[in-house]
RNA sequence: CGGGGUGUAGCGUAGUUGGUAUCGCGCCACGUUUGGGACGUGGAGGCCGUCAGUUCGAGUCUGGCCACCCCGACCA
């Protein structure tokens, strides 16, 4: 029924693949693990951006543009960072092509433009923002700094996947800086919770907010704060992430400033992301079987009207009534679009639609023009009920919230349901391979431990809860005492 | 980056011992249709991923490269 869409139980990945290319979303390009995205996917992305900037907006901070290219001595300044990202650099070593001799109509490389210098193609931007810093701050007057910048940035994978992992990617990465540590601390935890309103109340879909053990923190990082969200088939998607970074790039970039006293300090920092990873995580949250099902926040197209007709008059008393309707949908903000391409026919157009998620879909036919009525249909539950067409604006509009909260809630209810509490390590290891979601258990608090599980078992500690209740018991693995569950799971 | 697989029209595919390529969907024209991916008739569309080699002749055989998929390693 739906143009050859793989079904989930068939293999979910193959599914995954087949919606992000048969909706629109994007597709593979030339370029090895980059992808082109598509205007219909695009338009999904510009909407979170348009949201998440105002929340950016409204806590204070304002959006900037750094260099795409870092020199290797800026990147290699703070060490860990360097060393963490550095197997996966893109690096510009020349500046020219010319004409090749042998090889008539080619280009090569121009041995004698080598750069002085490699440039690092950015696989995140700290480095070359507080080396920036540094000439922006010299007194605690010039505090704080709150920037963020939308950017592209290119981390070599080895294996890519449209949207979850590919080379290039887009995102928004904040960089701040604080004259305190406390400060700093609220920072990087006032944009997680930002993140989490996000993701939760626009994507719909539902995360645990918690802190990185040592072994999964950011390179160059203090402390690393997260979101977590758990797919359909029980494996969790790190969404977002917030960093504490201490005074670490302030050291390597010598940024000090001077106090109300006249001290000179390091100044604190933290940064902050997100990136088209998200798309993943909306897609594998709420699509079914039929494609893509889109929460009404973030969809392009919020409602599609679909005439049905037999005749060109029944067509023009279609028109009347459906332009009315139309305009005032939009006058409450409402995004329509009326398909009245008369190329497809009315069933194509309902399973085009629906492939594509369009949350609530209006038919329309001279029979409805007769009764006054039209047609309905969610695509979250992918019901229909013919409604008296007066006063269906609000019914219209009442609808769309629905659906974001019974988006919400469904996926809600799936994560607290594939959330298990284990306290063995056989039952641990049962459940990850018989009932993939979140597990709740004891851990010692070694990086060792967490990495014989992770070897074990391919499962990682995907947090610790911010909202962990502290209780005694013993590690799963060590047998060892622990205060405190960790959230495990196999992970994107 | 290691192991395995795939690449033929926009998409999905067939192709035998080596002889310029099959079918379906889609596309175009006309007609009939239009409340869940319509039907008929006619038509167009191909450097067989790419580069080289073997051969009188390569989709088919050999090698390199590129891209994608799966499994590993890697992935703040």
């Amino acid at each position: 029924m739906s143009k050859d869409l793989t079904s989930r139980a068939t293999d979910y990945s193959k599914w995954y693949n087949d919606i992000v290319v048969k909706a629109d979303l994007a597709d593979h390009s030339a370029v090895r693990g980059c992808m082109v995205i598509k205007p219909y996917g695009y338009g999904i992305w510009e909407n979170m951006q348009k949201s998440l900037d105002k929340m950016f907006k409204d806590t204070g901070h304002v959006n900037a543009y750094f260099p795409l290219f870092i020199p290797k001595s800026l990147f290699e300044a703070e060490e860990k960072n360097a060393e963490g990202f550095a197997k996966e650099c893109a690096i510009v070593t020349h500046y020219r092509l010319k004409t090749d001799p042998n090889n008539p109509g080619k280009l090569m490389v121009d041995p004698e433009a080598k750069l002085e210098e490699e440039l690092i193609v950015r696989p995140t931007s700290e480095a070359i923002i507080w080396n920036t810093y540094k000439g922006w701050i010299q007194s605690y007057r010039d505090l704080p700094i709150l920037v963020n910048q939308w950017a592209n940035v290119v981390r070599w994978e080895m294996r890519t996947r449209l949207f979850l992992r590919t080379a290039e990617f887009l995102w928004q990465e904040g960089h701040t800086a604080h004259a305190t540590k406390e400060e700093a601390i609220i920072e990087s935890e006032k944009m997680l919770h930002v993140y989490a309103d996000f993701v939760e109340n626009w994507m719909a879909v539902p995360v645990v907010k918690g802190l990185k053990t040592a072994n999964e923190r950011f390179a160059g990082a203090d402390e690393t704060y997260c979101i977590e969200a758990l797919m359909q088939d029980g494996k969790a998607l790190q969404a977002g992430t917030s960093h504490f970074l201490g005074q670490n790039f302030a050291k390597a970039f010598d940024v000090q400033y001077v106090t109300k006293d006249n001290k000179k300090e390091y100044v604190w920092a933290t940064s902050w992301g997100v990136s088209t990873r998200l798309m993943g995580a909306l897609i594998m949250s709420h699509s079914d079987d039929n494609g893509l099902v889109l929460p009404p926040k973030l969809a392009p197209i919020q409602v599609v009207i679909v005439p049905i007709y037999k005749t060109e008059e029944g067509l023009s008393k279609i028109n009347e009534v459906v332009f009315k309707l139309k305009a005032n949908l939009q006058a409450k903000g409402i995004s329509v679009k009326y398909d009245d391409s008369d190329t497809r026919k009315p069933g194509w157009k309902f399973a085009e639609h629906e492939l594509k998620g369009v949350p609530v879909r209006i038919g329309i036919g001279e029979r409805d023009i007769e009764n006054g009525t039209i047609e309905l249909a969610r695509r979250d539950t992918l019901t229909k009920e013919t409604v008296a067409i007066d006063g269906v604006e609000n019914v219209i509009e009442n609808l769309l919230n629905d659906i974001q909260a019974n988006l919400f809630n469904k996926a809600k209810e799936r994560q607290i349901n594939s959330t298990y509490k284990v306290d063995s390590y056989e039952e641990f290891k049962k459940t990850l391979d018989e009932k993939p979601g979140f597990i709740s258990a004891h851990w010692d608090g070694t990086p060792e431990t967490e990495e014989k599980i992770k070897e074990e078992t391919k499962a990682t500690i995907r947090c610790i809860p911010l909202d962990n209740t502290l209780e005694d018991g013993v590690c799963i693995y060590s047998g060892k005492p622990s205060k405190q569950r960790v959230l495990f799971a196999r992970a994107y």
